[in-house]
DNA sequence: TTATTGTATATTGTCTACAATATCAAGTGG
DNA sequence: CCACTTGATATTGTAGACAATATACAATAA
């Protein structure tokens, strides 16, 4: 079968462009969002405008206090940042670890797909593609390796540290460690490939 | 000041209510919940349903089709069980090591509170009492240690776990692990309180 | 008989209007 | 001048009606 490109509902696009609205920092912590500015924006009611930002308080991206509308969540203390980034490392390498020998070769290929987009949207400076493809790569393999469950887990914690993240990123570096990864994935070398992923995330 | 009782949302103690419903197993895994009836057993329109609904589908609890309504989650499976245990504890051994002397009289009063209510639970036979209390001190120590940000992260991993749980519980020795904890917190022996922690969460 | 198409029904998704609550500024008393 | 109350305004929370979509079943043709 080919591949089929995903139908995605209102609420999940709406979700995707603010979520990417935060992580680039177009809207700082404590941004407040209106929900009558936002349905304007989007052109729907208040109501799908809701379910998105219940969502994304979910995520840890907002910050709701009943009554009061959300803000946008301020980045983790450096304790919490640690701790959280030790999550996603335990998470991630559990899904290398489980991958090992399980990808197939159109899998590797989808992979240095993205890798092609990333390094794309760096020489263009897009920086919020950048970050899109990014966490593609990593979702791509969170997901083969457990499924939406993992991924559901996975998601709110990364998203959560992007918050600390600096806008501008490092560019090649950045390439040149994914690629380690895939590499090292389509070798079966999975020591190397945790290496890859540890020097990527920290 | 005295110590205040929260004012809970609407939204918030339904939530909590299907929550147990689901955790003491009156919800089976696969059961669908029309947005209809919930309204009609709350007394409520299907609004603050719907945001429930999303809600705990964001905690795991809940699988969401679009167009098609939500149903109980499956438990999970033993390998993700495995690696969720190892975050819960990774995140529970975090909120002890940094309430190595943070705990004021009062905190160990309030805990061993909670104790009380829940070996009284579990002679009456409560078992969604037992739940609550079990959930209500480890929430407590969290809380302690990191705040609301760190509840959020730990939340949906318990809950997720909560779902593999036997439904009858073992009585008295999960009491006892549990003042374990809070007496080896209360003397300063962080040590001693992350093994009773391990065997508890184990 | 079996597969497919069409139709009826039930359920979710969305919109609009209204109610409840918080915010903010002006006014009042000390 | 400051603290507090009070009212106007803006924003969120809820309800009910309607639209879009999926499900189940019956009808038709190969």
């Amino acid at each position: 079968m080919k591949k089929m490109t995903p139908i995605l509902t209102v609420r999940d696009q709406i979700a995707e462009q603010i979520r990417l609205d935060i992580i680039s920092g177009e809207l700082a912590p404590t941004s407040k969002l209106n929900e009558q500015d936002l349905a304007t924006r989007f052109g729907v009611s208040r109501g799908p405008i809701r379910d998105v930002l219940l969502q994304l308080t979910k995520e840890g991206l907002l910050s709701s206090k009943s009554n009061c509308g959300v803000t946008v969540s301020n980045a983790l203390d450096p304790e919490l940042q640690i701790l959280m980034s030790s999550l996603r490392e335990k998470i991630e390498i559990h899904a290398v670890r489980k991958l090992k020998n399980k990808l197939s070769d159109d899998d590797i290929n989808e992979l240095n797909n993205i890798l092609l987009d990333l390094e794309l949207a760096f020489e263009k400076e897009d920086f919020i593609g950048v970050t899109q493809k990014d966490v593609e790569f990593h979702r791509y393999l969170i997901s083969a390796a457990g499924g939406e469950q993992l991924v559901n887990i996975w998601y709110p914690i990364m998203l959560r540290l992007r918050l600390n993240y600096d806008r501008i990123a490092h560019g090649q570096e950045c390439v040149d460690e994914h690629k380690v990864i895939v590499d090292s994935l389509a070798a079966g070398n999975i020591s190397q490939a945790v290496t890859g992923l540890k020097e990527n995330i920290r």
